[in-house]
DNA sequence: CTCCCAACTGGAACCGGTTCCATATGCGCA
DNA sequence: TGCGCATATGGAACCGGTTCCAGTTGGGAG
C-alpha cells in the first residue's frame, strides 16, 4: 500500500534520499536516516520488489529444477538449499520438473526467463546442450547438483567411485558371490547415477578377479523396490548370494526386510552394505556410503553466491563431494560353506 | 535483453499494440497480432515479469510456507500444490518455517510483505492471529492446510473422527487392550493434529466403555520413533496391547519393525492400524486411514484460485476432506487368551 | 445521408523504486 | 584566501511494461 513516496514525504526528505537511507547506498546522514526508517516503520513501509528489480536488474530469488520432491535424497537436498537461500536473504522459487516433455520445455523457454531468477540451481537433472546455452544467455549463474554436466558448475559425489568403495568392502570382508542391485541403466531420469553406480561395482569385481555368473540385477530405486526384489532374489538358498551391493539404501532396506521376512539372518547369513545414508539407515543398522545431500545443496548455494557477487565470469567447476562410509551390523565375513 | 519497445519497433507498431498483441487485451487487428508476434519470436522476447506486475499488481506467484519439507505428509502435499500451480501458470515460492522465532518473524515481516506473491498457502502450520491480520491487510488470499484457523479457509481432515474411526476399527474387532502411540499433545510444532488424534481415540474408548489402564504412550512421529517405542512397549509379553492405533503410518511401521524383530506375529498377536496413507503401508500390509495429501494440496490451490479470481470477499471455509479406511492385513481379532 | 459505435491504433501517464547529475555546504590543505 | 574533495540532498530520468485517453476509420442503423 505504502509506496517510498510516503516515507519521504512523512520524513521530510526527498525520495532519493528515502531510497539512499533506506538501501544503505550512497550519501545519508545518520539523523536523516534515523527520521526515514522512523516514517518506514511507522506506516508499515516495506519495498515493492518488483519496482526494486525492475531497475536494478536483480531479483534475490533463485530457481531451483528438481524432478522429484518426495524423494529422500531430493528432498535432503531442497532443504539445505532453502536454508542456505533463506539465511542469505534470498526467496527460492520451486520448479518439478516431470517426465513430460512439453512441461519441461515450458519451464525453460517460459518460467525462467523472465527475470524472475537470479541464478538456476538443477538437482539430477541432466540439461542439454541447448538449455545450458539458454541459461548462459541470459547471464544467469546455474549450479547443477548430482551429475557433470558440460560447462556449467556442478556438485555431485563421485559414484564411480563410491559404489567401487561399496564392493572393496564387501570384497576386503572376503566375499566372491556378491550382487548389484541397482537402478536399471536404461531409465534416462536419473541422470546416469545408475550406470555409474553399475561401473564402480563391476570395476571393483574386475580388479578383484571376480567375475563368475550374474551379479547385477535391476531394481526400483524405492524400499518396496528393494523388497520385492529382494524377495525373489533371496528365496532360493542355492543361487542365493553372500552379499549385495544396493544402488541406494532404499533398495538395502527393503533387502533386510525381505531377508528378515525369509528367515535369512544378516549379517551371518547376508551382508548388505547401501550408498546414501538415509535417516533410515541407523535403525536397520545399515553399513553404507553416506553422502550428505543438504550439505551438496548448501555448497550449491555457496557457489551461486560466489559466482552472483565476485567471480561471474569465472571458469565453471566440478566439484567433488566427500563419502564417508560408515560400517554397522549389516556386513560381515561371508558364512563358511557348510557343504559344498 | 529484449524489451517491447524493440518488439514493436520491428513489427513497426507502437508499445501499446504490441502489449495488446501480446497481452490479449484490448483491440488488435488479426494481422497486426501476427506482425507482433512474429517479431517478439524473431528476438526471443519474453515479458519481464517484474514490470508487468509493477503496474498490473498481480504476479502469478504464490507463497508456500512449510514447516518440513522431507517428512512424508509435507512432501506429498507440496507435490500437489507445485503440480496444480505450474498446471495453471503459477509459480512457487517456497518458505519453510523452521522452530526458530527469530525467522519464522523474518517471514512474515519481511519476505512475505514484499508484493511478490499473489496468495499464501500454509501447510501444517498455526498462525496467530496478528499474522492473520497481517497477511489479510495485504488483501491477499490465505489457505490453511492441516488445521482449522479463525479467519482463513482452511482445508484438513477431521483428525477427531478419523482417530475415531481407526479405533473403532479395533473395536469391532474385539480388541480392548489397545494402545495409542502418537505425537507429543505438548509438541508445539504439529498444529494440534497430535492432541486431536488422541481426543479420537479416547471417544471411542470411552464410547466402547473400555476404560482399564494407560492407553496413550507419546513416540516421535517417525519410523524409527515408532520402532524405539514399539520395543520397549511390547518387549514385557504380559503387558503387551493386543492393537495398537499409531498416530500416523510412520510409527504404525516402525512397530511393525520392532514386533517382527520380537518375534510377534502380525496380526494374529497384535493389530496395527495407522493414519495417513504412507508409500510403504502396502508393503506393510499396513491397515491405514488414508489421507491423500497430495489432493490437499491440489485443493488447496483450487481454493486459491477461486479467491483471486472470483469471490475475494466471500466468507473463510473450512473444508474438511474424506478420509478412506483401507484394511490390509495388519488388523485381525485379538488373540484367543490361551492363560488367564 | 447522417450518426453512432465498434474496431483499431498511438501518445502519454503511471506503477515504485534506483541512480545519475547538479547543487550546496563544510572542512582540510596549499 | 582559495581550491578541492567528501558529505549531503533534491530533481529528473529511467527500468519495462500496462492502461487511459484521444483520434481515426469503416460499417450498420435510423
Amino acid at each position: 500500500m505504502s509506496a517510498i513516496a510516503d516515507v519521504a514525504r512523512l520524513a521530510g526528505v526527498s525520495k532519493s534520499t528515502a531510497s539512499r537511507a533506506l538501501s544503505g547506498h550512497g550519501y545519508v546522514s545518520a539523523q536523516t536516516r534515523a527520521r526515514v526508517e522512523d516514517a518506514a516503520a511507522q506506516i508499515g513501509y516495506v519495498v515493492s520488489s518488483n519496482a526494486s528489480s525492475l531497475v536494478t536488474g536483480h531479483t534475490r530469488n533463485v530457481g531451483v529444477v528438481i524432478p522429484y520432491i518426495t524423494r529422500w535424497f531430493f528432498s535432503q537436498v531442497l532443504e539445505g538449499i532453502q536454508s542456505s537461500l533463506i539465511a542469505a536473504g534470498y526467496d527460492l522459487t520451486l520448479y518439478r520438473l516431470s517426465e513430460d516433455e512439453t512441461q519441461r520445455r515450458r519451464i525453460f523457454d517460459y518460467f525462467l526467463v523472465r527475470k524472475r531468477v537470479d541464478a538456476v540451481i538443477a538437482v539430477g537433472i541432466e540439461l542439454s546442450p541447448q538449455e545450458v546455452t539458454m541459461l548462459h544467455s541470459l547471464g544467469k549463474p546455474i549450479v547443477g547438483i548430482g551429475g557433470e554436466v558440460e560447462g556449467i558448475s556442478t556438485i555431485s559425489i563421485d559414484d564411480v567411485e563410491t559404489a567401487r568403495r561399496a564392493t572393496e568392502h564387501l570384497l576386503s570382508l572376503g566375499h566372491t558371490r556378491i550382487v548389484h542391485l541397482g537402478g536399471d541403466p536404461d531409465e534416462q531420469m536419473d541422470f546416469r547415477v545408475h550406470s555409474q553406480r553399475l561401473t564402480g561395482v563391476t570395476q571393483a569385481m574386475d580388479a578383484a578377479g571376480v567375475t563368475d555368473g550374474m551379479h547385477f540385477q535391476p531394481a526400483p530405486f524405492s524400499i518396496p523396490g528393494g523388497y520385492a526384489t529382494g524377495l525373489s532374489l533371496l528365496a532360493d538358498p542355492r543361487s542365493r548370494p553372500t552379499a549385495i551391493v544396493a544402488g541406494c539404501d532404499e533398495i538395502a532396506i527393503g533387502v533386510i526386510i525381505a531377508a528378515r521376512q525369509l528367515g535369512i539372518q544378516i549379517p551371518s547369513q547376508l551382508s548388505v552394505i547401501g550408498i546414501d545414508g538415509h535417516d533410515l539407515a541407523e535403525m536397520f543398522a545399515l553399513t553404507t556410503l553416506e553422502q550428505f545431500p543438504s550439505r551438496q545443496g548448501i555448497r550449491a548455494v555457496e557457489l551461486v553466491m560466489e559466482r552472483m557477487l565476485d567471480a561471474a565470469d569465472s571458469p565453471a567447476r566440478a566439484i567433488t563431494m566427500p563419502v564417508h562410509l560408515t560400517v554397522r551390523r549389516s556386513t560381515t565375513a561371508p558364512p563358511k560353506p557348510s557343504a559344498g
